[in-house]
RNA sequence: GCCGGGAUAGGGUAGCUUGGUUAUCCUGGGGGACUGUGGAUCCCCCGACUCGGGUUCAAAUCUCGGUCCCGGCCCCA
């Protein structure tokens, strides 16, 4: 027997259509923000995604040579490959561009609770802007599907890195040391940062303020102790999201992301019922065409993490239930077969989802059958009805029947 | 890459400590009792010891290794 590949998963159709409903339910929200819905290539060069993670990232990659002899790599995210899109094809786009997109992406990674190895990304960019607005629109849209999903435990927090960044430069961090530096810093790891910081010749002092400066916490009032622009940015941002209706975030000026494009705001959300691997969301505002040879363009972005936030909205209880369909057609004796075909065929050209038996059964175990599929009617078909050419209709829920004329069908389904 | 716990029909499980008939029970699936009415009952049938090696007269059970799953560390774009 072939077992299905590490970190893979199989989605069987209840599975299925709870997760496409959910993912409808996304794109609808990026379509009300007036975003729209692109899609590019599963694998990629895997120089774009080196370009935009640096070379330690081939680790992680799902990454071969192709019969042609290129270095190809299955995709670990989506920004990038949008990013390349747009510079290729769009750069001559009026902006804001806004883009949404849905997908999976692959990263070889141990897997663990809500980490797999083939996982899907719900994401948007705002390319293009560089405003609070901009930033406020990209937070807005990210909350607005969290919510619209009816997750309600998760925790939004909202940094600037480049008012980090810049104090990291003023006390003399060189470039070089800075991504080492915020990643211990977005940990908190002070006892670690602390020695680095110090051979780079940096005074008790500047560290100390930095510290102090990434334990920043707390509601919209810690604004008050970021001084000049960054300050100024985040505080128009944050007026821009009231005014959205959105608060109960904090800000958290220790919110670093991974990665050195990113310039001002950044965010993420985590989903505290989750564990190890909480994170739902992550996204800020970066420069990143300039890398894949396009002109430097401010983008916001976010991607959400499709399978966790799922995982989580199972974890609070949230259940979905299938649809089922709306109509079985059930054959009473063998010489009604034809006509249950014909009716049938009717009832799916009018755009009713409908089934009927094809393995012959009698019609106790087809109405077994009908219940187990969770079919909103079933249509009886007869001998009796046909003379007067009907059906009974029966409403499985209630368990009413009446006689409906075959010409009358549709409409009385559709209401 | 590291640490720990696991893997028995499609799903959920008992058996494993202390090796020994035909591997337990529930659910599911197919058929029948029911020849024109589902979610009930009864009957019949289908279906599993993760894979490979070792110990043994004998392995689901003990042992070693692989694979996969779960939880955590590292990493997390």
């Amino acid at each position: 027997m072939i077992q299905r590949p590490r970190g893979t998963r199989d989605f069987l159709p209840d599975e299925m259509e709870r997760r496409r409903h959910y993912e409808g339910k996304l794109r609808s929200v990026a379509k009300r923000f007036g975003f729209r819905e692109t899609a590019t290539p599963i694998f990629e060069d895997s120089e774009l995604f080196i370009m935009r993670s640096g070379p330690n990232i081939l680790d992680e990659l799902y990454a071969f040579k192709d019969k042609g002899d290129r270095e190809i790599a299955l995709r670990p995210e989506l920004t990038a490959p949008t990013i390349r899109m747009f510079v290729n094809n769009m750069s001559n786009e009026p902006k804001p561009i806004k883009l949404f997109y849905f997908g999976q992406c692959f990263r070889y990674e141990r897997p663990q609770s809500g980490r797999y190895r083939e996982f899907f990304q719900f994401g948007a960019e705002l390319i293009g802007s560089a405003t609070p607005d901009t930033d406020a629109e990209a937070i807005a849209l990210a909350v607005s599907m969290i919510e619209e999903l009816g997750l309600k435990e998760y925790r939004l927090r909202i940094g600037h890195i480049g008012v980090l960044r810049q104090k990291l430069l003023d006390v003399g961090i060189p470039a070089e040391n800075m991504a080492e530096i915020l990643q211990k810093l977005d940990k908190k790891a002070y006892d670690e940062a602390g020695p680095i910081m110090e051979v780079l010749g940096v005074s008790q002092n500047s560290m100390d303020e930095i510290f102090e400066f990434t334990d920043t916490i707390g509601g919209v009032e810690v604004l008050d102790r970021v001084p000049g622009e960054p300050g100024d940015y985040l505080r128009t941002l944050a007026s821009r999201l009231s005014a959205m209706g959105i608060d109960g975030y904090d800000i958290d000026l220790g919110v670093v992301r991974g990665l050195d494009y990113y310039t001002g705001v950044v965010f993420e959300v985590e989903a505290p019922v989750l564990g190890a691997e909480k994170q739902i969301c992550g996204g800020g505002s970066y420069t990143l065409s300039q890398l894949f040879g396009g002109e430097e363009v401010f983008s916001t972005g976010f991607a959400i993490g499709f399978d966790r936030i799922l995982l989580a909205m199972e974890k609070e209880g949230i259940e979905y239930e299938s649809e089922g369909i709306d109509v079985y057609v059930v054959p009473v004796s063998d010489d009604t077969r034809p006509d249950a075909a014909r009716i049938t065929a009717m009832l799916r050209k009018a755009g009713i989802s409908c089934d009927t038996d094809i393995m012959g059964r009698k019609m106790g175990k087809a109405m077994k059958y009908a219940s187990t599929v969770n079919s909103k009617f079933v249509a009886i078909v007869g001998k009796t009805e046909l003379e007067s050419e009907s059906v009974t209709l029966r409403d499985m829920s209630s368990g009413e029947q009446k006689l409906v004329l075959i010409s009358e069908l549709v409409k009385e389904i559709q209401f």
